[in-house]
DNA sequence: TCCAAAGTGATTAAATTAAATCATTTTAAT
DNA sequence: ATTAAAATGATTTAATTTAATCACTTTGGA
């Protein structure tokens, strides 16, 4: 029954099967345990498990304790260190909209023992949220866009326009002073502009690696947001430049 | 710092980092590993968590292999036999609705492979269907019930009222013929009955435990349902009554 | 066709974890 | 305050898992 690549079989096993041993990987592979091992290396260092003695799982949503794959999520440090000043600007009471990402999800993660409402796109966030129950949460609903496993489309958007969030945190994958934040698809770029305008403060967490690109779809202008947070890995020119604008920068380290 | 009990401080931690070992647990808690342990046997024989050898995890949207706990989820069983039967309506191609609920989670693990699109007011199986690129998900938004983690309010169910899937499965906590499926709130009520409005098949998912008993609210009267799946364990004089209505009833066994 | 390289499987030794047992401490009720 | 019961911790033993090594097979060029 080898339909296809074991590394394939095995991540589709853990997708239906949440804590796994090496032994249930090697009836359902018919590979011997010494390859499952050396499979599950490689899938560590890719990150998209994580392992201990006797176990193996997916990571799902919650970005685990240092593993082998920590140095593989690129800018990871510079992540938390945004999201700590991120959530700094919460206040207890507060109603917040994340939008989908993993800045976002770090964010989420330093509000769980704060009394808060939360508007998001992200199904992660969403689930992680609602095991707290100090938060209360809300999802924008819509089509689900798998690759961010967030909220697309013009229901969600809907809702997003009928709120008035305090602080609105956004965050994207390309930004520039000239072009603002940018999104690859017209939905998504839809839903950011969403999550920005209805929101009192409506803070960027994007970091440094990001600037200066760009996609297809303009989103916001970057002078539409209050705040931007950003790691400390612009260079000095860039630096002036974003300081003297009307935003305020806050720069994380 | 031990602020609160150490069950609730195992989970907790268990909310924050997926894959855990004891040792970990030993040092937040402060406790020995022997009681560590004994914990965790405790919170598997209630279902919550999943332990291996060296591993322990949060059981999140998947319902596990067997383990200890799989006495404890009452009528495991028989939500399976349901599930099998209520897959078997579906076809590839098909647009389906799938109420919040552990046995509509079961039919969405058997429509994997399937290209289909569906629409769920449940995290656990958007989150779940949509780590598989065959199939389209619709969540349909709204304030998230944490003990059910599914989207309640008006936004979601307006959704629901703008589009006509092929098949609804709807799942419930009571039924009953006088009275239908009923909901403990309004907001639940109303989000089934959104399920059962607009679908070609209006199915009901439910084991037999659950018949004969009521909540608050009625959502659906049973002639609504164009078909309803339940277990073998109705006696044979209920057996009777609901065979001589409109909707055809499916024994899963 | 042949060969080198990569991948795989089997075996054994080392490391880690779990279970069982018993002593000690804490808790709760009288 | 006393005592029984429950909970916890420590220790030893047993079970399980991993890592390391080597032999074998498959694969893809030359």
């Amino acid at each position: 029954m080898g339909k296809y690549n074991r590394l394939d079989q095995i991540m589709d096993y853990l997708k239906l099967h949440n804590l796994v041993t090496v032994e249930e990987l090697v009836i359902a592979t018919e590979a011997s345990p010494a390859t499952i091992r050396r499979d599950l290396i490689k899938l560590d260092q890719h990150g998209v498990i994580s392992r201990t003695h006797g176990g193996v799982t997916l990571n799902r949503f919650i970005p685990n304790q240092p593993t082998t794959s920590e140095k593989i999520h690129k800018n990871f440090n510079e992540k938390q260190l945004i999201a700590d000043v991120a959530a700094k600007l919460i206040k207890p009471g507060d109603s917040i909209a994340l939008d989908a990402g993993t800045t976002t999800l770090e964010i989420a993660k330093r509000i769980t023992q704060m009394p808060v409402r939360v508007i998001t796109s992200d199904l992660h966030i969403a689930l992680f949220l609602s095991e707290f129950k100090q938060i209360e949460v809300t999802i924008i609903g819509g089509k689900i866009d798998d690759s961010s496993q967030s909220c697309i489309g013009e229901h969600g958007r809907s809702l997003l326009l009928q709120i008035n969030p305090d602080i609105s945190f956004i965050s994207c994958n390309s930004w520039s002073l000239s072009k603002g934040v940018t999104a690859p698809t017209e939905d998504k770029a839809l839903i950011k502009a969403g999550f920005a305008e209805k929101a009192d403060k409506v803070v960027l967490v994007a970091d440094s690696s990001k600037y200066n690109s760009y996609s297809l779809f303009t989103s916001i202008p970057l002078n539409r947001f209050t705040d931007i947070i950003t790691d400390n890995h612009l260079d000095t020119e860039t630096l002036q430049v974003l300081q003297n604008q009307i935003f305020k920068l806050h720069i994380a380290s």
